[in-house]
DNA sequence: TTAGATGCAAACATTTTGCCGCGAT
DNA sequence: ATCGCGGCAAAATGTTTGCATCTAA
């Protein structure tokens, strides 16, 4: 694995964003800073990333996926408002142990996504 | 809203099928009753059903939505091996009552997917 | 030096849409 | 008879890929 320029800063607009980009958001943003950077190179950088367990794809009904840039456990709440993906800072694990235990097959991860309105909406 | 023949065999097939399926594995079941059957009928079909609040769209991170044709509070597992989704059947809500009152906004509902690999899988 | 990465553009898969004729009400 | 709906095909959207070139190691 190569180090270059542009994974190096797809990773850190991707971190500095707090909004969960799509890969054009993200594209866009590193374009200010490499102005020739190509739509391929972002999508498979990400997918790298990803699959190096880096970063975390979030699929919402919306089509495009979205990227966070972080990895610990932690949940989504979508604004079907505005569209907009917020944090929510707290690990389910613990709380949802039972069902994991009742789960037949071999659990990786999992991942808890909150549909409403978010208050800047209401 | 009219009754058509079209909508009712759309949301008669998904309920028969167990397996969550894209709305191209749908469209092939439903031409096997209706052969002249159109994508954009389905389609059309599906999100009218979705926003009626008779089907749930889900979204995983492999490009196409997958629709289930029961709406009662239960989660899936998602098999990063074949692809396939199963139904948890069991709600959630209770067990994470604590989350939802500290999220910032008005929550709707909300979905946990559960990834790994299935028993069969396995 | 060279395997691996980028840029570009074309290809792809899925979903959405416009239009016109048809058929449920 | 009306107007919503379906069929068709084209367009839009988001993502992936082939290839020539470039560059980190």
């Amino acid at each position: 694995m190569r180090q270059t320029i542009q994974r190096q800063i797809i990773l850190e607009e991707l971190r500095n964003l707090k909004t969960h980009p799509t890969a054009k958001e993200l594209y866009n943003h590193v374009k200010k800073r490499i102005p020739t950077i190509s739509f391929g190179t972002v999508y498979r950088t990400l997918h790298l990333l990803r699959d190096r367990g880096e970063i975390i794809e979030l699929a919402f009904a919306d089509r495009s996926s979205r990227w966070d840039g972080f990895t610990h456990p932690h949940q989504h709440f979508y604004c079907e408002s505005c569209g907009g993906v917020y944090d929510v800072e707290e690990d389910i694990s613990n709380k949802l142990a039972g069902i994991l235990s009742r789960v037949p097959g071999k659990v990786k991860r999992m991942h808890l996504k909150i549909y409403g309105i978010c208050d800047k909406c209401l």
